[in-house]
DNA sequence: CTGTTAGCGCTTTCAT
DNA sequence: ATGAAAGCGCTAACAG
């Protein structure tokens, strides 16, 4: 059964209601300014009473160009990435370009499978979250000449274009707060880090941290995926070892609030019991009672990045491949001086 | 400047590779079965060479389906239409179509706008969130004979497909713990209404049980958008009115919590001072201290639901048009009864 | 400024 | 089971 009975209109329909030929036709939509006002004006006026809209797919076969781009991210669960592919997409969209999204829940094998099937679509570029990728992303990717920009971390060896920030330099600086506290006996909470360069980051810079403090080598816990629940029950394990951290640092946010909740039905008191850190500032974090103290990244302004530099890359403009922003610790209500 | 330079395999090249012509390159991608096993394997393996992807534009343009889906919604960053969403993609990605998102930032304008832009990509079919919807859109969608559905309501007249839950009822139900728990002075807090028909049946429900309750009218106090912020400000209005509620009643867990961080910051407790709901069930009001009152809504079986029926239809199968899902109200520490 | 023409890469008859 | 050939709707190159 044909669901696409209805299509007919086509450039032709436009064309020969407006007079014209399907070349003007094409002209009017794209160039407008070499087309002759009067013209101009009736082949507008056939599309609008044609409700014409042209076809894409002939589009890209003939220009070899679709005005999409892919944003492909872990997950659309977790809000951070969500933001980051708004501002994407608001930005991306002032130029005319449409946004594909995909998820691929940490499995870079998926990744590539999607990207894949994106450029089959016809993407013309594509953001994709952090620096670990299957090499034969990138082969794909060189390929097919699809420009894309990493995000959400820094190229040091500027291999790839990539916005972000320094996931590294961004734990050591909440762990730095918390062993200004005078910490000494501190937990890891961390996400899965395969294929997760950000938490692998954000894990190296704690330990750093807590290194160079002089502070004896932490206890890392992992949790089973980045949901609460996980997080929640990976605390409780925290909480029954025999020597208790006076202070934990999460990879994120829900693993922060996981371990808050774990804390709440355990009785441990936040911060006079046990200090909890997040990173990435998000609203989740923010609202607990008491707020949680967390790094702000760069949310927004990396998804604004991204399609800045995609779009002067597609148009053929310069554009600044390698983009590193600030972070700030802010310090709010989990965190404080470990007792006695 | 051409970024596009390097595209070149085309079923051509794997055709001269494989020594068989296109036609058979086309047969072993779509119909493998009606294909000799040995050509079949060389084709493949010339694919599999030269990393050969087809090209989608070209196969619409011939086959009139993309096998795209595009999912319109009003805003990523609320965390239930990314729960939705990903639903409708693990579905659908599971029978080989592709998920388009896009937002619209509740305006249907530019609900309208986006949607035509996907047409012109060739997506073979569309979902949308709430019932609320440009004349227009319906126009498009029947001119280009692209099956859609609604979600997250429930079309009573079953004038268009849709697959959600009674928001009204949803609304009366959660007023209905709130009133038999003994309040009579109530407020709504309720997000902007235009174009929301979530919204509206929400409160339309609040105003419903309150009336049968024969309790007063409730004061109405609207936000100026769907962000704690805002929220947060409305509630600051509420509590500085001369007759302070001791129950508010909000929309959804976003304006609820903003709630709640107002009366934090006024010193006004909750529950004992004021009593105050959500509606969605999310994280962000579950973990709340108190935790948040609220009515856990389908929000993955509508994904799941929606993705099936537009598969069936694609593939001209029978199909519910129409499905009603249930939906709980889940209580929590922030209700109890009124003081005194 | 506008029309004619060719062809993008694929699928689909129609032959064989 | 396979190949030859036509053509989907559009844009770019070339005339005029």
């Amino acid at each position: 059964m044909d669901t696409r009975t209805t299509r007919s209109r086509t450039a032709r329909d436009v064309a020969l209601l407006a007079g014209v030929s399907t070349a003007t036709v094409s002209r009017a939509l794209n160039t407008p300014d070499t087309v002759d006002p009067e013209t101009l004006k009736r082949v507008r006026d056939a599309i609008k009473k044609l409700r014409y809209v042209p076809h894409g797919g002939a589009r890209s076969l003939r220009s070899q160009r679709s005005r999409m781009v892919g944003a492909i991210v872990p997950s659309f669960d977790y809000a951070l990435y969500a933001r980051t592919t708004s501002a994407l997409q608001q930005c991306l969209g002032e130029h005319g370009y449409s946004v594909v999204l995909a998820e691929h829940h940490y499995d870079l094998q998926q990744e590539l499978q999607v990207t894949r099937q994106l450029i089959e679509h016809a993407v013309d570029a594509f953001m994709f979250v952090g620096l670990d990728h299957d090499p034969r992303l990138f082969a794909l990717l060189e390929d097919y000449g699809r420009p894309f920009v990493l995000t959400w971390g820094v190229d040091s060896d500027h291999r790839h274009p990539a916005v972000g920030f320094d996931n590294r330099a961004a734990g050591h600086a909440i762990a730095s707060h918390v062993l200004g506290l005078g910490h000494r006996r501190i937990a890891i909470l961390s996400a899965p880090l395969e294929g997760n360069d950000r938490g692998r980051e954000r894990v190296a810079g704690f330990r750093a941290a807590i290194a160079e403090a002089g502070a004896p080598a932490p206890h890392v816990e992992y949790v089973q995926r980045i949901a609460l629940g996980a997080a929640e029950e990976a605390m409780h394990r925290i909480l029954k070892r025999k020597q208790r951290p006076t202070a934990v640092l999460a990879t994120n946010d829900v693993m922060a609030v996981g371990a808050m909740l774990a804390c709440r039905s355990a009785g441990v008191r936040i911060p006079e019991d046990v200090s909890i850190t997040g990173i990435d500032n998000t609203d989740l974090g923010a609202t607990q009672v008491p707020a949680l103290t967390s790094v702000r990244t760069p949310i927004v302004e990396i998804g604004t990045a991204a399609a800045e530099q995609l779009i002067a890359r597609l148009e053929g403009k310069e554009f600044a491949a390698n983009q590193v922003m600030g972070f700030e610790v802010v310090v709010r209500g989990s965190t404080a001086r470990p007792k006695a």
